[in-house]
DNA sequence: TACAAAAATGTAGGTACTTACTAAAAATAA
DNA sequence: TTATTTTTAGTAAGTACCTACATTTTTGTA
């Protein structure tokens, strides 16, 4: 938290209004928790399926190739203690729960989808260093020009 | 890797050639292992602080708050494996490596900065649902308006 | 009288991530 | 001679993540 200055006139304002910008490479900012929750494993794929519309757990389940149900309502609850993810559960049997993206969840998903959709889009090109990785062994390493 | 045509006449191509554009919500595309590199929890800031200027390896151990030598060592190879990072060894003693961004690497850099940069000026907001979880409890869900 | 439905929750167990610590190498400074 | 420097590999140990399975609820259906 040595990141955030909280200033003598700051007593009895909000904890919230006292925070200032987020520094992601101080080890103790709280913006980690952040980044962790948007760039998790599922995290990224969540809002990017719930960008184009509100979705049901299950819907969401099929949507998202892969995931668990304990590992999507995980994702699901970090997301919405963010602020990025609306849950709306009706009090019916079977229940019936829809979850959508707030404001801000709107904002962090198009930011999550640009790099989602340029890695589907490069992966062609990425691909192409894999196989490198084999083929490598003889110079890797380049000779000393100057002892520093 | 069901996500991937490959064509009768692509015998003979080299693998990187024939893949087709990645599906993150596949569960087997390999852009799933891309995304996990790139949103790692120190993929995402060695690249951002890759993105200013080339770096040596404790450099960039102390540019990034909180890195361990063994996960900065393994993130950097991962990174190099995907052609996003170059590696360049001076064979001198004591050792002299420089971490820098390749084209491709610098591209995706930008999208990651991109989101970091939301996140840490939207922290102010996204803080202020933190506060909220406490406060719940009572009338979290809504009254049934009709059994689906 | 079972059983299925939808969305979680809880638990046990395994896997993967992370850290801390040790080791290496050769030249230079003390 | 000993300590220091820089980067990386290797190991053991700890923690966090993840999956699989069982459980819950109540209405409607076979």
């Amino acid at each position: 938290m040595s990141n955030i200055e909280i200033s003598p006139e700051s007593r009895g304002v909000p904890l919230s209004e006292q925070l200032a910008r987020g520094d992601l490479l101080a080890a103790a900012c709280p913006s980690r928790d952040v980044l962790k929750h948007l760039t998790s494993r599922w995290g990224v794929l969540v809002l990017i399926v719930l960008e184009r519309r509100m979705h049901r757990f299950s819907e969401l389940r099929r949507a998202v190739g892969g995931v668990s149900e304990r590992m999507l309502a995980q994702t699901l609850q970090h997301l919405e203690q963010d602020g990025m993810v609306a849950r709306v559960a009706y009090q019916v049997v079977p229940p019936h729960v829809e979850y959508s993206l707030t404001p801000l969840g709107r904002e962090a998903a198009e930011k999550v989808r640009v790099l989602a959709d340029w890695i589907e889009t490069s992966l062609p090109r990425i691909a192409r260093h894999w196989e490198k990785r084999n083929a490598a062994g003889a110079v890797e390493d380049m000779q000393a020009t100057q002892p520093l």
